[in-house]
Formats: C-alpha cells, sequence, structure tokens
DNA sequence: TGAGTTTGGGAATGCGCTTTCCACGATAGT
DNA sequence: ACTATCGTGGAAAGCGCATTCCCAAACTCA
C-alpha cells in the first residue's frame, strides 16, 4: 500500500540501488543530475523510508527505551524530558515503559525493548536491594550484542550511567538540618528492599548517630505518596499523647513522599511547619508551587536525563558518572519559636 | 550476532518454518513433543524474536506513537500514563515525542512515526487555529495506509478521538463562580493561536456577558506556566492604584497557567484568595499538594489516555467522544469578607 | 484394502531496504 | 596509444522472519 523505495526508482528511472544512495545517507553520492530527480520523485510520490526494513538491513534503529516507574511522577517525567532534550535532533525515536513499580514488568519492559533491538536501554526506576538474576542476565546478553545500558541512580553489573550518591546526599541533608537547630528526627524511609530509599535513610540515620543524635522513629512503608500519606498517619494516630515536646523533623526520602506526608499531617490538624518540619529529597518540579517550600536535596533532575540521552549518542563506553545533591533549606524546616 | 530463529530451528532440528509456527502465535499448532523442543530450543539459546523483522514479514509493528507537547508538563504526563494504561498488557509499545509547543516538530515527529509504522498515532497536543496543511496531508496519506489518528483536544479533520468541550465547561465553570459571588474577572487567555486557549478563553467571557458582566481584563501570552507569571505580572503592574475595589478573580485556562499566575501574585506581596482569587482549568494531579486548594474544572485526564489507548486496540473507526469538565471550586476561589 | 481426506513438517518466496560486488565508460599516466 | 585507475550506476545477495505452497505420512470410510 504504501510507497516503496522500489515505486521512487520507478518513477525516477534509475535502480533501487541508486534512489537508496540519494535517499539515505550512504557513503557514495550519485550524481546532481540523477540525485534531483530521486529527490522530485520521492517528493511527488510521498515517499517514508520504512524504518523497519531500514533497521533490518542495517543492523541498527535509531530506537531508545526508556523505563521509568510511573511517568506520571514529577521525577521522571522530568528525567524523561531530560533524555529527550539529550537525544535532541538525532533522529532517536524514544520507547518508554512504566513498571509500576513491579519488578516482573521492569523485566518485560526490557525484553520487549531488546525485541526492538533498541541501541541502547536507560533504566531510571529504583534497583532492587537483592538484584534479580533474570534481569542481570538478560543485561548480560543485551550487552554483549552491542546493547548500552545506561542506568540512572545506582550502579547495575557492568553498566555505565548516572550515580546519584544518595548517602552523602543525605548525610550533608542532615547535617545541614541539624546545623540549622533541629534535634528530634522522624524518618520515612520508603521501600526498604529499595536501594534508593534504603542508601537516603542509611545515610540520614548514620549522620545522627555520628552527631549522637538518633531518630526519633524510622517508619517504612511504599516508595511513593500514598505510602507516606499512609506511614505518617499511622505515626501520628501512635503518638498522640505527647504533645508540646520539641519540634519535630520527618525526613521523607522523596520529595514525592514528603507531599504525601504534608498531606497526613495537616489532615490530623497540626501545621507545617510549627508543628512538624518536612524535608523531602530530590527537588521535582512541582516544589516550586508548593507551600511552605519544601526543604530538600536538589538533584539536577532534567540534567541528569539530558545525560543519558547524551551518553547514547556518544557511545560512551559505560561511562559512570556521580552526582550528589545539594542541600536546600526553605520554610517547611524552619524551626518554630514555640518549639525550640 | 544476536540468535535467530533459524539458529533456534537447527538447536532443536526443525526448519524454520516449524520453528517460527511454535514461537509465535501462528494458527497452526505443531505436535506437542515438537513445541516443547523448539521452545527449550529458544529458551536454551536466549532468543528473542527481532521485531523489526517481525514487522516487515507480517506488515504490522506493535508500535503507537504518542506526540505531547511536554512530557513534564503534569497534564501530558498524566495522559501518557493514562495511554499506557489503556495499552495495558497488549505487547503494544509506546514511542514518545515532545514538541515543545513547535509545529514544525510537531509534524516531525508525525513524520518519524510514519517511518516507523506505527499502528496508530495519538496527537495530545493543542490543535493550532489555522491548521497545518502539511500536517493535514500528512495525516491523511497515514490514514490511507491505514494508520489511526487519536486526536485528544479538538477534533482535526476526519479522525477520531477524545473531543473536551472546553467552551462549554468554561461556561460552567463561569457560571459557578458568579453563583459563588465573583462580580469582577480577568482572564489569563494563553495563547490566542491556540484552539484550546481560545475555546476556554471564549467560552468563560461568553458567559460573563450573557450574565451582563465583562471581563475587567483579558491578558495573552504563552500556555505556560512562565506565560501566565509574566502575564500576570504585567497586569498586576498595571493597575497598582486601584486597590480596595472589589475581589479580584483571575481565570487560569490552564491549572499550570493558574500556578504561574499564583506565583506572581504572590511575588507582589498579594495573598490568594484574600486578595486576588484564582481559578484553573484541568485538576491536574498537582493540585492535590497546593495550597489554598486552587479551584478548576475537572477534566478526567488519565482516564481520557485511557480511552486513546483503548481505541487503539479495538481499532475503533474513528470513534469520537466528547467529554466536559466539571466546576470544582476549593479555597482559591473563596470570596473573602473584606473584599465583598 | 484402496481411494479420499486430513494432518503436519519443510522448502521457498517475499516483506522493503542496504550494501557488496560487477561492469562499463571516462580519465590519467607513461 | 595502451594500460592502470577511478567514478558511477545496476544487479543481486542478504537482513530475520511469516507464510504460502507442496508433499509425505497418517487417517477415515466404505
Amino acid at each position: 500500500m504504501a510507497i516503496r523505495l522500489t515505486d521512487v526508482a520507478n518513477e525516477a528511472g534509475v535502480s533501487l540501488a541508486t534512489a537508496s544512495r540519494v535517499l539515505n545517507g550512504s557513503a557514495r553520492k550519485p550524481a546532481a543530475e540523477i540525485s534531483d530527480r530521486v529527490r522530485a520523485a520521492a517528493e511527488k510520490l510521498g515517499y517514508f523510508p520504512n524504518a523497519q526494513a531500514q533497521a533490518l538491513a542495517r543492523a541498527s534503529t535509531k530506537l531508545v527505551g526508556l523505563v521509568v516507574r510511573d511517568i506520571a511522577d514529577p521525577y521522571f517525567s522530568t528525567i524523561a524530558r531530560g533524555v529527550q532534550r539529550g537525544l535532541g535532533d538525532s533522529g532517536t525515536q524514544l520507547l518508554l515503559a512504566s513498571t509500576d513499580s513491579e519488578p516482573e514488568r521492569e523485566i518485560e519492559a526490557v525484553r520487549s525493548f531488546m525485541s526492538q533491538r533498541t541501541d541502547a536501554i536507560i533504566l531510571s526506576g529504583s534497583r532492587g536491594l537483592s538484584e534479580d538474576a533474570a534481569l542481570l542476565r538478560l543485561i548480560g546478553s543485551y550487552q554483549e550484542n552491542g546493547g548500552q545500558v545506561i542506568v540512572i541512580g545506582q550502579p547495575l553489573a557492568s553498566t555505565g550511567g548516572i550515580q546519584i550518591d544518595n548517602e552523602t546526599t543525605s548525610e550533608n541533608l542532615a547535617e545541614e538540618l541539624i546545623r540549622s537547630g533541629h534535634r528530634r528526627f522522624v524518618v520515612l524511609a520508603g521501600d526498604e528492599n529499595l536501594l534508593t530509599s534504603r542508601d537516603r535513610a542509611q545515610g540520614f540515620l548514620r549522620k545522627l548517630k555520628r552527631t549522637g543524635l538518633s531518630a526519633v522513629g524510622v517508619v517504612h512503608g511504599a516508595f511513593s505518596r500514598e505510602g507516606a500519606y499512609m506511614a505518617m498517619s499511622d505515626f501520628l494516630r501512635g503518638r498522640k499523647s505527647e504533645e508540646d515536646a520539641q519540634q519535630l523533623c520527618v525526613f521523607c526520602v522523596s520529595d514525592v513522599m514528603a507531599l504525601g506526608a504534608i498531606r497526613a499531617i495537616r489532615e490530623s490538624g497540626l501545621r507545617v511547619p510549627e508543628d512538624i518540619a518536612v524535608v523531602g529529597f530530590d527537588d521535582i518540579p512541582t516544589l516550586e508551587d508548593v507551600t511552605p517550600g519544601i526543604s530538600t536535596a536538589r538533584l539536577p533532575l532534567e540534567e541528569i536525563g539530558r545525560w543519558a540521552g547524551e551518553m547514547v549518542l556518544s557511545h560512551g563506553e559505560a561511562r559512570k558518572t556521580v552526582v550528589a545533591g545539594t542541600p536546600v533549606l526553605r520554610e517547611s524546616t524552619k524551626l518554630h519559636a514555640g518549639n525550640r
């Protein structure tokens, strides 16, 4: 049905080979007069190269797969935008898959991308604590066949990517908070099986310990807004009695969780930061519109995505980059006078 | 390099045809014993079908293209999530393209999707006022070749999709606001060349007129957070003098714009809603975390995306669905006592 | 038991394109 | 003037798979 290169070649009165050479970047450039004729024919017929056929013949699709946990989560959508920016106008297309936090769906996504023979796969969802052997095997064979794997967050086996130093960042964040006067911390630690949440919580707790402090509480739950909402609600219910103690500071291992926690705090009739201070992690764009301004550890999310995209283009040989976040204290952790 | 079906066939000691029949859903089912042998061989070798080759042989990729303006915008990322949900586990892969609001990039994206021979293209960015002839031509030839085009927002030529009744929704929103006591409106109308912003502004203004009211001001600008921020800032600068008049209500043609406007209002030292009320449009998830709660017209964004995804699967023959938003008044439009 | 019928595996073709490999004429070099 | 080289277009061989034929073996039924 669609116009094929053969049709264009006939229309222009040249061979298939010649048509191919003029329309697609070949090393050999046919004569100007012929080229024009072919281009005119292509234009006239409305020719579109069949990317599948090209991929088959060239053994290279210009496709890259991005797997995220949830594209509607600002953290991931910001990274996704960065990846697209990084890919720029290279003509590389982005294949998107969401896992909804289910490991099997991540494997499914990778499997699917492998079938599509994407040139690269960018994994931005958080790695699990115990690395799934099946995923590792999959990735290994993908790399053997020339596929590039870029992991955002934690390093995974022999893959390159952008590593986020969650532990150090959390330590710095804790330090900053302590310096600002906070002493009583609660950690909403998210999912204890996810590397990201574990590292962030551990870094924070370690700093506390080194300073001679210890957390008032460490609550686990889902690594999401809802998870934090529930965890925080539970926590608040559990300590109804002991009021007027010194102001509490709740460290959430992600901004999205901080938002959920704030919701829970408010619903229980308390105020942020007057009654309870809240800190997040990531500095997602959403924070710009939230009041009070939420303290957090700033990660250059869009840039991280952009780097990943650029790595794909440069065929970077498993380059690794490490980035750390910078603490940003805003109103949500302002120490309230009555609560010092 | 990668394992081919031929390799599997050899390993299993059967023909290519047989291997193909057992591994991919063919009408003919080879004998159980043979099937098992083939599957074992595939498993052992770690075989992955080459999607490009399959697409070529079958004349059907299981690909659908989604074009958005900006994937980091909650409006689009929510729709994107819906689309993925709608596609479910059908095995259909999503190709994502962002246009950054540039019409040429939209054309480029469609062109690219056509090259990829996607089974369907979902256009969710806002249509321009004057439809680009090049885009129409492209879409026409895509449809002729069996491609499905689904437009979210406004109808486009002979395409199906989910149409949003912006005008009526805006009218209802205006009505609700008037009923709640507001009388003095400013409209941040966004880009006057985009159908979406124009319709929303017009619907609102029409209702005002019918009620015997007229807008205090109509300000145009970019259809984005920044655009609204600037438009609002300008507006506020322009009327420094006339204070203590009756409370103003600013209607922004999208939630994202409302967020920008609020930022501008606050920076100029005013409060929402005490000094100025603000309404948005869309009810993006972000609003859950913003204080004060922003009044808006609720659109079932995720569902809209889901419908689009389901339409793709059902090969819906240009089905059209129309949805209208429902007004939701929250604190941002609460009438302040001192300003009646 | 023999003709007709089904069943199931294999050979071969083609999907649309890229890319050797060839052939041929033009140009250069001695 | 004759060969060595280059430049250019075309023929043809795949890329990895689905699928249409084809054919042999296993059945069916009388």
